[in-house]
RNA sequence: GGGCCCGUGGCCUAGUAUGGAUCAAGGCACCAGCCUGCGGAGCUGGUUAUCGUGGGUUCAAAUCCCACCGGGCCCGCCA
């Protein structure tokens, strides 16, 4: 029994009577009461039943709760609600079927998991180290992508190389024309791009020359085969791979690298492009703003026909691709089967032992990955790519019907600094007072993962080392990476989608209280009890299984997991797993505080440990989804 | 001009989708407790909130509707 199971159950048990009574179908809805006196599920379906019906909620509700019956629930009729609290059977049975299917026991009941399910996330420009804006995406992402398999759909996870845009270029042409080494000292490439990044792109910007020879650099990038755009996509290559290195530390691992200049260099973009024109979305004006572009006409779109300026240019005048004209390309490939499709090849494999492919038209191979032509394409895209997007989704509905269903951005807030970090890392006394900073890499105001995550392992050691004096020094390193990798993605996750994160160090570096760390403290705690427990019987639970309220709410915490899984796939909201997580960590503090489990007596005992065994096997498996190490000791 | 997001104790965050039940729930900070007892990164108790403002709908509004205020963002031959 689950949960989900239950409530399944209710629902189905008010419906029958609901019209067995002669009463108007409404939903049955049951949600969980916001006082624990009231049960475990209530239903507040009588007072939409009243509406029609003239009777009052609480007459109804006596009538119907008098009728249900149900073995693993008692019922009431309270104020009109009908309330539900679950019995022993409940809490035997959750106990049975977590040892029953382990790992497995929080797969909901889903139908068509045969669905291809594209993860795109990440996404980082290939010109700078990854920083907490892009960790925002990509542990969403990631955890997206551990749920959608988890439950058991097709799961495939691409990372959108943006290597033919502006700012690539402006990295070339700092190693072309500006003396730049091809080659950092001491130095990664994803670092030593950000720094020539910041350096070079105002000059080049109000350099008429040099700008004019950027948009030369990125045509050539476009076209392929020769010496810049090997050089391109070798420079390049260098900056993803330290960037992978990042992702990796965290726990994030993807299936495929899609390079943007392959969009072009495959045919796609062309094929995209006649699609669209066969439908008469396509014009080059032959003067005014937009002379010589090739333009995507909007302007007779509903959403688009109260902007000044609602077409979008998609090729420039001087032949270069924009961003959006690209990756309409690259979406249509997402959810369809173009006539056209990439050349494929190894990068690397990663620390997790499975191979990263990447498109390659130079040196890959046709027709050796399908991985397209999923049934949802989720793109992880910051709120204010929400605009662009929307253009996106336009463009590919005029050539697939599929794009409405299957052509899903998923949109999140940016993470700014505050006011104190800014100072702290630019030295600049102005922002001190400011509310929150918008982080950019040209000003030096940017808050990279690799030091934070150093940082807070700093913090994690130190703090390990305390309670844990012979702790050997390479065990504890690697729990310090671990927990620093605990505290940044729960707080990630956490958050809800639409907030703006305003990220502060010294707020971060606090491993106590509603954190990663905290969660990992729970698990390291329950897992050496269950150490020291040694040999025990798991045979026969005791009928009387529980003797206190706090082992029944455990119980019932631990039966909510396919619930919230559910919930996560549902709504695409990884912060009911995050949320979930910490209440199951709450429950299993508080039975921790008030139910010793060695030093009872055997009977006892054995309950307690196998409340414990269950705890532990479906925490585990929570932790997992998000992201955060299982730590034994810590 | 058009559109999007946010506003909840001193600070941060949940609750808003699907309006309801006695105290609006956590965390930080602060105060007071709990280790001869399975790991004190934990637990218990306390102080702090007219849920941005004003209207409206309703038996019932943090939640729905309208207006306004404050903060942030988007509408580029940037990505």
């Amino acid at each position: 029994m689950s949960f989900l199971w239950a409530i399944e159950k209710i629902e189905e048990e008010l419906r029958k009577n609901i019209k067995e009574l002669g009463y108007e179908q409404v939903k049955p809805e049951v949600s969980e009461p916001t006082v624990k006196a009231y049960g475990d599920v209530s239903s507040r379906v009588c007072f939409d039943i009243s509406k029609t019906s003239k009777e009052k909620p609480a007459a109804i509700a006596e009538k119907i709760s008098s009728r249900i019956e149900l073995d693993f629930s008692e019922v009431e009729a309270k104020n009109g609600y009908i309330n539900f609290k679950f019995n022993d059977k409940y809490l035997f049975n959750v106990i049975e079927e977590v040892r029953k299917k382990g790992h497995q026991y929080g797969i909901p009941a889903i139908e068509n998991k045969n669905r291809r399910i594209i993860i795109e996330h990440t996404n980082s420009n290939p010109n700078k180290p990854i920083h907490m804006g892009i960790l925002r995406n990509t542990v969403l992402g990631d955890t997206l992508a551990r749920v959608f398999r988890y439950v058991g759909y097709e799961t495939i996870v691409l990372n959108y190389i943006d290597d033919s845009g502006a700012q690539v270029s402006d990295n070339i042409l700092a190693i072309t024309e500006l003396g730049y080494p091809k080659e950092p000292v001491g130095e990664r490439y994803d670092y030593y791009s950000g720094r020539i990044y910041a350096e070079v792109h105002e000059k080049i910007e109000n350099n008429p020359q040099l700008r004019k020879k950027k948009y030369e650099i990125i045509k050539k990038i476009e076209d392929g085969k020769n010496e810049v755009a090997q050089l391109a996509r070798w420079f390049s290559e260098k900056v993803v791979t330290d960037q992978l290195r990042t992702c990796w530390r965290i726990g994030a691992f993807f299936d495929l690298l899609n390079w943007e200049s392959d969009v072009v260099k495959s045919g796609l973009l062309d094929t995209v492009l006649k699609k669209l024109n066969e439908k008469g979305r396509l014009y080059i004006p032959k003067e005014g703003k937009n002379e010589n572009c090739t333009v995507l006409k909007l302007s007779d779109q509903e959403e688009f026909k109260n902007l000044e300026e609602p077409d979008e240019v998609l090729i420039r005048s001087d032949g270069t691709i924009t961003y959006v004209g690209k990756d309409i390309a690259y979406a249509f490939w997402k959810i369809s089967k173009p006539p056209v499709d990439f050349k494929y090849r190894p990068f690397i494999t990663q620390p997790n032992g499975k191979t990263l492919w990447t498109t390659d038209e130079e040196r890959g191979e046709p027709n050796v990955l399908n991985v397209n032509n999923a049934d949802l394409a989720i793109t992880l895209v910051d709120m204010r790519q929400e605009y662009p997007q929307k253009v996106v989704k336009t463009a590919l509905s005029f050539i697939t019907d599929k794009a409405k269903h299957a052509y899903r951005p998923f949109l999140y807030g940016i993470v700014a600094i505050s006011g104190e970090t800014a100072y702290k890392i630019s030295g600049k006394k102005e922002y001190a007072s400011s509310q929150m900073v918008h982080m950019s890499g040209r000003k030096g105001l940017v808050v990279n993962a690799e030091d934070l995550l150093n940082e807070l392992a700093k913090v994690a050691r130190i703090e390990s080392k305390k309670r844990n004096p012979s702790i050997r020094e390479d065990v504890l390193e690697s729990i310090g990476n671990e927990i620093a990798v605990a505290a940044v993605r729960y707080f990630m996750l956490k958050t809800d989608l639409n907030n703006t994160i305003v990220f502060d160090v010294d707020e971060a570096l606090k491993l106590n209280g509603d954190s990663g760390p905290r969660l990992q403290y729970t698990y390291a705690r329950a897992h050496s009890i269950m150490e020291k427990a040694g040999r025990y019987d798991r045979g026969g639970i005791n009928q009387k299984l529980v003797e206190k309220e706090i082992e029944m709410e455990l119980i019932k915490e631990i039966s909510k997991f396919s619930f919230y899984v559910r919930e996560t796939i549902n709504n695409l909201e990884p912060k009911y797993l995050a949320r979930y997580a910490k209440n199951l960590a709450d429950k299993f503090n508080l039975f921790y505080e008030s139910c010793p489990i060695l030093n009872e007596k055997e009977e006892i005992r054995n309950n307690r440990l196998i409340i414990l065994e269950s705890f532990l096997v479906v925490f585990e498996k929570v932790l997992d989804l998000l992201g955060i190490p299982a730590l034994q000791e810590m």
